[in-house]
DNA sequence: GATTTTCATAGACAAAATGTCGCTGTCAAT
DNA sequence: ATTGACAGCGACATTTTGTCTATGAAAATC
């Protein structure tokens, strides 16, 4: 799994060996499961000593900890572009909603499970915090147009959106899940 | 933590231990983290012989499934009653969908912490299920009288509200979370 | 009322997982 | 070429786990 000699710099190493540790954890916990994963299992199915494993985390939750935050941040980075888009703000919020929908729906029940498990991390809540704060600004753009509520906050109706969409990993098909985002944005607009 | 001599009968007895146990897992989960909390631990801080808590649960998880169980119960009694009440369907959903999310609100981000995390346990995805169907019911009559949205199914819709309220378990005030449920039923409404 | 059966409890043991220390060998800087 | 830094891992003590068995109290049977 790890090469063995070093044919990199030392330092682009280190950086395999714990891609590579993130990667063989997150199989073992779809394959066997969150409770049954230790650290002497991931040490093996890794290719490396047990005891080179600590110099990388401390325990299991570590692990799943930067995991978790690395999946956050590829997602971050793909719904920022989305935002940074030229176009209407009504059509970015739209795209970005999708996109995260989507996301939510690829992982399934696998990925909120642990998403919610790992709420508790700082770098995590703070990458989620980004998440909301570019929901939250892009929301506030839009009701610069007066197409969006003004009864409750861009933060409230921010944090509406999310847990809305997540509801995406329990869907069947890429059909309900732009259904869902209907529903979530009708939730949005200015009420009569 | 339990008593030591059976005054009550066995039965009764028993059903006394296992709900000890389950406490006392909840507070160590809450205290330590879900990560640090062992067998070991439970069985002393309950008061039981770790053997003695093999005899009730075969791990941790099997406790923290049980845990949840219990708790899923008691909110869908609570939730049933309130859908059972006599009055407009409309009205009834909205008393429904807001203690739903005040109980989100209350038991704040560590429920939805675990209540992830379980998922995959058979009971606690049937509990979830009755959730769900209790929700779809309660919209199907409301679609009878005309004020819910026709391009969704009730089970879609259902789905939607359940996880646009888990928000509530962020909000700071239960005036804040009153905006969600309003939030969370406009996106129920017929669209012009 | 005496007995037998049932079963809750916990002591004890083996196996597995954990966390750490120290030695070895490689890389990089001087 | 020498030396400091550090990745890797063997090995040890400790903790946790899972199970087996003995003990004794409650319930059932006679």
């Amino acid at each position: 799994m790890v090469p063995k000699l070093w044919n990199e710099t030392i330092e682009e190493h280190r950086r395999a060996v714990r891609e590579a540790i993130l990667d063989t954890t997150w199989t073992l916990v779809t394959e066997r499961g969150l409770a049954s994963v230790t650290m002497s299992q991931i040490a093996e199915k890794a290719g490396i000593g047990r005891a080179t494993l600590y110099k990388y985390f401390p325990d299991v939750e570590a692990i799943l900890f930067a995991w978790h935050e690395r999946q956050i941040t590829r997602h971050l980075e793909h719904l920022a572009a989305l935002r940074g888009q030229p176009g209407e703000a009504g059509e970015r919020l739209e795209a970005v909603l999708e996109a995260f929908a989507l996301v939510s729906h690829r992982r399934g029940s696998h990925g909120v499970e642990l998403s919610a498990l790992l709420h508790r991390d700082e770098r995590v809540a703070q990458a989620q915090q980004q998440l909301l704060d570019l929901i939250r600004d892009l929301l506030a753009e839009v009701a610069q147009t007066g197409d969006l509520r003004d009864d409750v906050t861009p933060e409230e109706l921010a944090n509406y959106c999310l847990h809305a969409l997540t509801a995406a990993g329990n869907l069947p098909s890429t059909d309900a899940v732009r259904r869902l985002v209907t529903v979530t944005l009708a939730g949005l607009r200015p009420q009569r």
